[in-house]
DNA sequence: CGGGTTCAGGAAAACGCTTTCCTGAGGCTA
DNA sequence: TAGCCTCAGGAAAGCGTTTTCCTGAACCCG
């Protein structure tokens, strides 16, 4: 590997010329000192040492990304929204998947601060865990006590700046849709009830059918994974112990694409006899038939804004930045038929 | 931010020692200073300077990938199967979207190789451009020449370790199943014709029209962009131009999914007017009504063995991984009716 | 009890770069 | 022409680790 020693010498200047005429410091140099480092810059095919620049110059200048999964598509979308933002202010993003395992979140944290990224973006739901949680806070404490900014999507139990879907009024809001369209019984199916995003979007439910005079029984809960086989696999859980459900809420687009294709499975007409809606508006939704009534949360824009707040360094305040949800209504979903 | 001075100041120890037991050399140390360190570490929330430590010990721990959007399922797949074998070597992977710009891929290159990453993995399509190509082997030549290690998925024009799919193979298959089934007006919608993906799989259906002695003239091909908006308006362009189609392929699923979107709203009934049948299998191929029809290739397979291949150096012979593709039919296609 | 082994621990060089500080040449003013 | 400035370029000191080499103490054996 060639190094700027070598590239010095080739063009016979010292190494201070050379480092400044390839990495553009405002000292001038001669045009023919300039010409001799360039050239031999491009025969030795020379690429300078980012970390040993990195070492010089204490300047951070990466930024790191936990997110539970890329291949996740709600995650896929956040995270193109962070890309958005981060190349546009020259920067590298390091993506980390955690795949839902808080330990190796942890471990992501440690591994991006001995990167000496300049801010951490936390993508992934909160977990029902004070220990983990506690944990985080330490370590991302210690991160920000050294200059590094952090920002999170959708944990209100961190410190620091955070971009907040509005989950709850989220989950209100397909409550509302069905229960104030006249069903009674309406089935969930849920992510793993240790995540926030999940007890959050529950939350919202309950309050919805709290004013309709409703109620969500456990038995008509259902966990599983939060993708699709989850979806599947408890949705069909949830028609065996509640055959008579006239309505199903996913708390996750990917969930209901596996619902759909259960009920798909088993006869049962969507939205004539089951009515259906999912969150978050991915990009499939649309495209399953029939297409997906949904909860649409802006997830580029959410990537884009966290990154905002990742990279300017906000004067100190913490600042919290609430993304509404909107319900979306497309052929899934209809009011309950009086039977 | 501590260093490791802090540590050994604080422990009463040399740098020395405080390394050698935080980074767990051979050498012996007693348990009285190991326990000391190992507090004082603690104490001061020490983690290490992964850059300087990368400068010190000359050893390369980190590798890349450039593919096109990580938020495409195509590549989303991909990674995934990278990431399992990277992480499972222990190994940082650092993601770059070079959004199909042959520049930004050059750049990017350039980019990891100053980030010292033990090897490079180019996921994306190859380019139909002499100059682009040139450019990249000479930088790619310029990495391996320094220990780097290299390798690609279906990029034929680059030296180095590869993994094949078989897109002429599967162009063919997609072909044969359609011109076999009694088709004789197939229209295809391609991506961009300077993507190396879309010719070979073109080549292959035409090889496969000429075997049923059919054609594929230039008037039944639309180019887009190699995503779901550009499927659906590659089909609104072919179906304007020869409304006689009875089938078209899409030369990804992406493109298929907006072809069925089109062909909904135009109100033609897919399968029974118009066949359809994609490319690659990603997953919504199944959860779209009608299921897809389409060419599968193992995509977190393809990117697990690439990254295979990147780790462990094979003696220096480049070697080619074949990978076959597969027809699934499912319900988008059909045999043509005789009218 | 002397000389040779071990062995724990430290001093210091090295990794590849940036940047501060210094030098010496040339140009300017008086 | 002396004295001062300006300015291009180089020497060298870091940046935070690792690792080689060295030191000196403790131990063993004859």
């Amino acid at each position: 590997m060639a190094t700027l020693a070598d590239v010095a010498r080739r063009a016979g200047v010292s190494p201070a010329t050379a480092s400044r005429i390839i990495s553009g410091s405002t000292k001038l140099v001669t045009d023919e000192l300039r010409a001799r480092v360039l050239r031999a810059v491009d025969e030795l095919q020379y690429v300078p040492n980012a970390h040993a620049q990195l070492l010089a110059r204490a300047q951070r200048t990466a930024v790191g990304v936990i997110v539970h999964d890329v291949s996740d598509p709600y995650f896929a979308e956040i995270t193109r929204g962070l890309q958005q933002v981060a190349t546009a202010h020259g920067r590298l993003v390091i993506i980390c998947n955690s795949y839902r395992d808080p330990a190796r979140e942890l471990e992501y944290v440690e591994l991006l601060r001995a990167q000496q990224v300049a801010a951490i973006v936390l993508a992934g739901s909160g977990y029902h865990d004070a220990a983990f949680t506690k944990a985080l806070k330490g370590k991302l404490a210690a991160y920000t006590r050294t200059g590094g900014r952090v920002s999170v999507i959708g944990r209100h139990e961190l410190p620091g700046d955070a971009v907040m879907p509005a989950n709850e009024e989220g989950g209100y809001l397909a409550g509302a849709e069905l229960f104030g369209g006249g069903h009674r019984k309406v089935g969930v199916i849920a992510g793993p009830r240790v995540l926030t995003t999940t007890t959050d979007r529950l939350a919202g439910l309950r309050r919805a059918a709290r004013e309709f005079g409703r109620t969500v029984p456990a038995r008509r809960i259902a966990y599983a994974g939060f993708d699709r086989d989850g979806g599947a696999e408890a949705t069909a859980a949830l028609l065996d112990a509640s055959p008579d459900l006239t309505a199903i809420v996913a708390l996750n687009d990917s969930m209901a694409v596996g619902a759909l294709s259960t009920l798909r499975e088993r006869g049962i007409a969507v939205p004539e006899r089951i009515s259906l809606i999912g969150f978050d508006d991915m990009p499939i939704a649309r495209d399953v038939t029939p297409a997906l009534s949904t909860v649409r949360l802006p997830l580029t824009e959410m990537g884009a804004r966290a990154m905002s707040l990742a990279l300017d360094n906000g004067g100190g305040a913490s600042r919290t930045e609430p993304v509404p949800a909107v319900l979306v209504r497309r052929a899934s979903s209809q009011p309950a038929v009086s039977r």
